[in-house]
RNA sequence: GGGAGCUUAGCUCAGCUGGUUCAGAGCAUCUGCCUUACAAGCAGAGGGUCAUCGGUUCGAACCCGGUAGCUCCCA
């Protein structure tokens, strides 16, 4: 075998695996006869680069999807990418800036074509990323949401809801984003506390001299839109003006005072200004009252002609000048600071401003009832199930969903208008998956379609369906076989946005579920607990991570911190943990490349080891097996760390590297490297490149025989006696002998002879001997000073090489304290078999555990004894 | 304002149905080692009133209630 490097080097493996896979077709899939296990990735948005967030999603897929395919489970892991409605149409308005072309200047196609030529050329940078972290997908049936067939699906799927009658248009106070100038779903929008002012304004009473009712608001640019003064109805101070009238400042306007119990009191002076075109309750109260609505912003954020003063101004700009001219006139009581929550939108960070407009909406209410039933009742887990309380809550209050966005870059509404309209029935809304071409009443040809696209949601919560061909071709060979997929993983900020619609299509489309498993990952954060994020710049590169650690070590270390939904504190020095663990297992196997096996027996001590490490394994895969089922990755992972680290290396490599020293027996041997196949598949799923290296290293393989469809190691039955055996004594005598040397200062190359017992009747080897330091000759009667442990009932005892002598006083200390430590633990075992409580209450087992306590006490206790008396 | 969750070692977290004198892991720290696979390593060690107060129980990190602090969701 050539020269194998003292340290992994990951750079170049890494390429040549994920190549080799590749070609070799192993991420692709098919039905057939196995069972199928289905997932299908989180779309990452075409405008996106891979940060430390996809980083730890699509880990987790891969370690998910990398395990049942070695289950033997036919694995299809479907990527794709999702077009973004708004952060891809400011995206390209930003380039378009650039050249100097505005968004207006341009007829919808003509954006469109620059919006696609943008997603030609940007669209895939996350997918192909994917690739370097070792994700496993089918590349084949990458998809993209707004491609033709998705595209028809999302088409016909509003049709149909709308001829269901589940889709409406209506004129509602929707969440205005006037940057992006287009409405915002409610879980767009960001609430942030901000520094405000809020202004005391005082409104004159109608038909007074010199009375007066004084408001508080934080948006004094809004009071050119009010239309009432709002009290509570139980409000001494103002009982008596309600019914009366007050004049608006500047558009003295005269607009009712009424009571309503929505106010509270305590808040600024318990009179509100009403301005329904502008706040939502407002808007509601102008519902309940039946109030004027006066609309004084524009779409961009500036005033209105309806304002009628600082018309074409920014709304921001107006909040101070109108507050300085109110002054002036005398009409501001006074202004405080505070701090409030003002709703930003997600995508271009502008503040969001409430307006009423014409917009479609998906009823909620009968659509969404299997979705909550189904995730109650367990068809669909979610993990952790503390989510669980938080889906109902959102899904029994459930607004209904509004669909529709002043874009191009989306899916265009299928509503057409007839212009001309000569018959009443032509005011009609035309909704067909088609152009109708003309008038269905009047055959006009003047016909116009909806300016609005489709909210991207709207595509994506088809996904599970639509990238199988689900609407396309109805029950086709690929849904049929892989829907209903098997787990969904992704993150909890977007349960309701994605997760809950995708439920609520599942039933609606296909009356099952999308998956049956939620896996709510944690947010990712930076060592202070900030949310890792491009615009802090506190997010390493992981493409960096991965050109510094390797993919398997990058990927070991974000999932060493990352328990199911909670947040994890990511910090680089988990990297170089995984990185130092691919050195760990490069370096055993490099280890046992330097064996030279032969046809000899295996001596005991080999034999041992070896049965030991064999049960160990088989206890520690039900283990992990169990891990695996509760979805706890990174307990798995850990579990598989220790196995290789402590069992695997720090124990069976170095015992066997001695009991073999004279020869290596060709059973041992195969043993071993037996016993590190099973650790490599193990370890695949979390670092698949460094396994599928050594694995290819180990033999000559064909192109069938790789471990990434290898078969994941099953638990076998194990003899817990016998692993508990090694490990309360071999393991204990081992470190015991080493304590003791430093206890005595003593360099564990200089050896204690052991007196008694005879090893061998206790089960010590010689390589139990070698690693603790000691040695024993039968017959010894050495008369120096001795020392001793107790290990269960048995005490070993040790002399001390010629020269070194021992201070007794400090061991019988020792050897005391030890013994009070386990008479007084006796003594609480005793008092509890003598509770006559305890005895009544307790279970049979619990009981007749606390006896084996007891006898195990004594027994220590007795050899203790024994002990300090020798002394 | 309404709801959910969290608080265990310096850090990140386990601790499932209350039952070993039960407080645990990894990392970090400290001490000693370049021992022929690995210093990206080996061998050891220290470190916690389980946020806090009270209750239930033979028995509480675990169950119940109050308080404080943090996080998230909804409005």
């Amino acid at each position: 075998m050539d020269e194998i490097s003292k340290t992994y080097d990951p750079k170049k493996r890494e390429e040549k695996w994920y190549s080799y896979w590749i070609e070799h077709g192993f991420f692709h899939s098919e039905p057939d006869a196995r069972e199928a296990y289905t997932m299908v990735m989180p779309p990452p948005n075409v405008t996106g680069v891979l940060h430390m967030g996809h980083v730890l999603n699509n880990t987790i897929q891969d370690v998910l999807v990398r395990h049942a395919r070695m289950q033997g489970k036919n694995a299809c892991w479907v990527p794709g990418t999702d077009h973004a409605s708004i952060a891809t149409e400011a995206k390209v308005v930003a380039m378009l800036k650039e050249k100097g072309i505005a968004k207006n200047d341009l007829t919808r196609e003509e954006f469109l074509k620059y919006a696609w030529d943008w997603k030609e050329k940007y669209g895939g940078i996350i997918i192909e990323q994917l690739k370097t972290l070792g994700c496993s997908c089918d590349w084949e049936r990458v998809r993209f949401t707004m491609e033709k067939d998705l595209s028809d699906a999302v088409i016909h799927v509003f049709v149909d809801l709308y001829k269901k009658g589940n889709i409406y248009r209506g004129v509602r106070m929707v969440n205005w984003d006037p940057k992006g100038l287009t409405a915002v779903s409610d879980e767009e929008v960001n609430y942030k506390e901000v520094d405000s002012r809020l202004f005391y304004v005082r409104y004159k009473i109608e038909g007074t001299e010199d009375e007066w009712i004084t408001i508080a608001t934080t948006r004094p640019e809004t009071i050119l839109g009010d239309t009432a003064v709002c009290v509570h109805p139980d409000d001494e101070r103002y009982k008596k003006l309600v019914g009366k009238r007050a004049i608006i400042p500047m558009v003295n306007r005269s607009v009712p005072i009424i009571a309503d119990d929505y106010i509270t009191m305590e808040f600024g002076t318990g009179a509100l200004k009403v301005t329904p075109a502008h706040d939502i309750n407002d808007y509601n109260l102008g519902v309940k009252h039946n109030l004027q609505i006066i609309d004084t912003i524009n779409p961009d954020g500036t005033m209105s002609k309806e304002a009628g003063f600082y018309i074409g101004e920014d709304r921001f700009v107006v909040r101070s000048k109108i507050a300085k001219d109110l002054e002036a006139m005398g009409n501001i009581v006074k202004i405080e600071n505070i701090k409030n929550k003002v709703g930003y939108s997600e995508r271009t960070d502008a503040v969001i401003e409430p307006k009423l407009s014409m917009q479609w909406f998906l009823k909620m209410d009968k659509i969404s009832k299997p979705a909550l039933d189904n995730v109650l009742n367990g068809t669909v887990k979610l993990i952790p199930e503390k989510y669980i309380n938080t889906y109902r809550h959102w899904m029994e209050n459930v607004h209904d969903w509004c669909i529709s966005r002043q874009l191009w870059w989306g899916q265009r509404i299928p509503a057409w208008y007839c212009i001309d309209a000569p018959k009443p029935e032509c005011r009609e809304t035309i909704v067909s998956e088609t152009d109708p071409g003309k008038c269905p009443h009047c055959g006009s040809k003047n016909i116009r379609q909806d300016e609005d696209v489709l909210d991207t949601w709207f595509s994506s919560w088809l996904w599970p369906i639509s990238v199988f061909d689900g609407f396309k071709s109805p029950g086709n060979k690929d849904i049929n076989y892989y829907y209903p997929t098997n787990d969904l993983v992704t993150a909890p900020e977007i349960l309701f946005f994605w997760v809950a619609r995708m439920i609520i299509a599942g039933y609606e489309y296909l009356d099952k579920q999308p998956f049956s498993y939620v896996y709510l990952t944690g947010t990712v954060r930076d060592k202070i607990g900030r949310k890792m994020s491009k615009s802090l710049g506190n997010s390493p590169d992981p493409l960096d991570l991965i050109e510094k650690y390797g993919a398997d070590g990058v990927r070991v270390g974000i999932l060493l911190c990352s328990p199911a939904g909670n947040d994890l504190t990511f910090d680089e020095s988990l990297c170089e943990q995984g990185r130092n663990f691919a050195n760990k297992l490069w370096n055993s196997f490099r280890l046992i490349t330097t064996w030279n096996p032969s046809e000899i027996d295996a001596n005991e001590d080999a034999l041992k080891t070896s049965a030991w490490l064999q049960h160990k394994l088989n206890e520690q895969i039900g283990i992990i097996e169990q891990c695996y089922k509760e979805y706890r990755i990174s307990e798995a992972l850990m579990t598989i760390y220790k196995l290789v680290w402590d069992d695997f290396c720090s124990e069976y490599l170095e015992r066997i590297k001695i009991a073999c020293r004279d020869g290596f027996p060709q059973k041992t041997y195969d043993d071993t490297i037996q016993y590190l196949e099973t650790l490599l598949k193990l370890v695949h799923p979390f670092m698949p490149f460094i396994t599928e290296e050594i694995w290819d290293s180990i033999k000559p393989r064909t192109d069938k025989d790789r471990i990434i469809v290898s078969s994941f190691p099953v638990a076998a039955k194990y003899d817990a006696g016998l692993v508990l055996q090694f490990e309360d004594i071999r393991k204990s005598f081992v470190r015991n002998g080493r304590n003791l040397h430093q206890q005595i200062n003593l360099p564990l190359k200089q050896k204690l002879v052991l007196l008694t017992p005879d090893p061998e009747t206790v089960g010590i080897t010689l390589s139990d001997m070698e690693l603790s330091g000691s040695i024993y000759e039968a017959g010894n009667n050495n008369t120096n000073d001795k020392l001793s442990f107790v290990l269960k009932d048995t005490e070993f005892v040790f002399c001390l090489p010629e020269g070194v002598t021992l201070d007794k006083g400090q061991e019988k200390e020792k050897a005391q304290k030890e013994l009070d430590y386990y008479k007084g633990f006796l003594r609480s075992v005793d008092a509890k078999l003598a509770n006559q409580k305890f005895v009544g209450n307790a279970k049979p087992e619990i009981i007749q555990n606390e006896k084996n306590k007891k006898a195990d006490a004594e027994a220590k206790i007795n050899a203790l004894e024994k002990q300090l008396e020798n002394l």
